[in-house]
DNA sequence: AATTTGACAGCGA
DNA sequence: GTCGCTGCCAAAT
């Protein structure tokens, strides 16, 4: 089976799939691990328009702020977090302590 | 096949 | 230290 460009999206899928519960990743970590570093939007679109079965909850900006897009809004996204061992600061993620990557 | 959008990232003022 | 604009790559229409 050839590999097609699928292979960057399919990666994507893959490696939020991974993603440990009680940790998180930034969009352009993942875009990096899939071969983009400055696909990181393309990640967000696969969020929405891929496989929504993958835990995209665990996946934040760079900054640790919750996806804008996200079904509930940043106030959702939080209460879904939360119980999984996130800490949070003020409205954002602790990504001192939950900034995770595939390599570790 | 071409154009527009997209749940960001990085740099500048 | 904060706010805004631009840039990038790939997917979707």
């Amino acid at each position: 089976m050839a590999e097609t460009k699928d292979n960057f999206k399919n990666r994507v899928e893959s490696v939020v799939s991974q993603i440990p519960l009680g940790k998180v990743m930034t969009y352009g970590q993942i875009a990096a691990i899939c071969g983009s570093p400055r696909a990181a939007r393309i990640v967000g679109g696969i969020a929405h328009w891929g496989d929504k079965s993958l835990p995209w909850q665990r996946v934040v900006k760079v900054d640790g702020a919750l996806a804008e897009g996200f079904p509930g809004g940043v106030t959702g996204h939080r209460s879904v977090l939360e119980p999984e061992n996130i800490h949070f600061i003020g409205d954002k993620v602790d990504m001192k302590r939950h900034r995770w990557s595939t390599k570790w």
